[in-house]
DNA sequence: CTCATAAATGCATCATTTTTGCCACACGGT
DNA sequence: ACCGTGTGGCAAAAATGATGCATTTATGAG
């Protein structure tokens, strides 16, 4: 699992970006100040650093220089918004920025754009209290592992990636089957069902009469 | 291996040091008073040491001083809380710096970090209380050495490198046995069961349906 | 609108097929 | 002879798909 670790004196900033990361399928950790978050750099090794500027103690940019023979991708965050800052950030070689306030949404797409670029990407899916991950080829559902055939994993794994989207029959079968599709053939509800009951998804994976099935989350 | 001496005039002390860093895959020796300390060094080549400072004889700033010139790493370990012995110890040429009583797992992290400093990280690999060193091809379960043969050690050497992560079955073989994967062989099967036994992997090392393994750690 | 009807989907059961675990033993190099 | 390795065979476990029937849904005739 991916490593965050969040760096940021306010608490409520640290909490609101770990629940969302966590609910992304990171493993987060946050610390309060710049010396504590040395101690766990050198302890553990992370993916990843969400550093804010403003710190007590040692400041981001001391943190930063640090951090850089590690190798370690750094996204700062901070309040700041001069353009002196973020040149400053960017030179010490952070690899992103990100302006308090900012959008959840963005950190998560700025995350995985930075984790992306270091090849640290496990492909790992959410939908609800579920998570994929897709390298390790295994599911959970509520943190608890469940287990699935290769069939229904594969009609998994297309729903999680076309949520809230209807899919054909045949492109359902086409795809986990790899075979043509039998218009007479129980087999693909077979297996849907089979999924909807290992995954407790009696209500969100739903039939589209004449069409397929959709996943609603 | 990598060797580490300990200095500490309290035998409990050395043992419980020596046991967790032996676990971690490293080789140590330990002794109780400064004297002792010097002689052995001159012995032998250490890689680091791990010094108390409160001891009969020479005391463990005079050991330093001895130490220095031969640029071998250290890590001062006392009771001393204070900020002028850490500062005195650091002067002196310490590498880092641990008050008793200490968490062992901390004392570990700690041994890493200076030991990557000083590039003397053997290719070694961890995953529960199981220990590869890939240089000197050893395996150490729960610090006990494991005799693994050659298909055996590749094996553990790719699941290791691969925690958690379902390895397809030609990727495997292919990887180990560098030939091409026959479906329909009982060899790579029966290599995993051997290596689960001698590694008491039998939960760890999972089979995974239509795909291959993956080791759970 | 109501209801019959056909089509589509849900679902339990069972047989079959595929995959994996594992034992005994054979082979070949040292 | 010993050790590492691989083969063959068989049992156990898991996955898969067919069948039959119940239930639901859409739709159009009345």
């Amino acid at each position: 699992m991916i490593k965050i670790l969040i760096v940021d004196d306010e608490k409520p900033i640290c909490d609101l970006i770990d629940i969302n990361l966590s609910a992304a399928g990171y493993d987060c950790k946050s610390v309060q100040d710049g010396l504590q978050a040395i101690d766990l750099i050198e302890a553990e090794p992370f993916d990843l650093i969400l550093l804010d500027i403003m710190l007590p103690g040692a400041d981001g940019y001391d943190i930063m220089e640090y951090i850089r023979p590690l190798k370690v991708p750094v996204i700062f965050i901070t309040a700041k918004h001069e353009v002196k800052d973020r040149v400053k950030g960017l030179k010490l070689g952070a690899e992103d920025y990100l302006v308090k306030p900012f959008d959840v949404v963005e950190l998560v797409a700025r995350v995985e754009v930075v984790l992306r670029r270091y090849n640290k990407t496990e492909t790992i899916l959410t939908a609800g209290d579920v998570v994929v991950d897709e390298d390790a080829r295994k599911v959970l559902k509520a943190g608890k592992p469940v287990v699935l055939t290769n069939k229904e994993y594969g009609l998994l794994v297309l729903f999680m990636r076309n949520k809230n989207i209807a899919l054909f029959r045949e492109s359902l079968y086409e795809k986990v089957w790899g075979d043509e599709y039998l218009a007479d053939s129980r087999t693909l509800d077979l297996h849907v069902q089979r999924l909807r009951k290992k995954m407790g998804w009696e209500d969100n994976l739903v039939a589209v009469y004449k069409v397929g099935y959709r996943l609603e989350i």
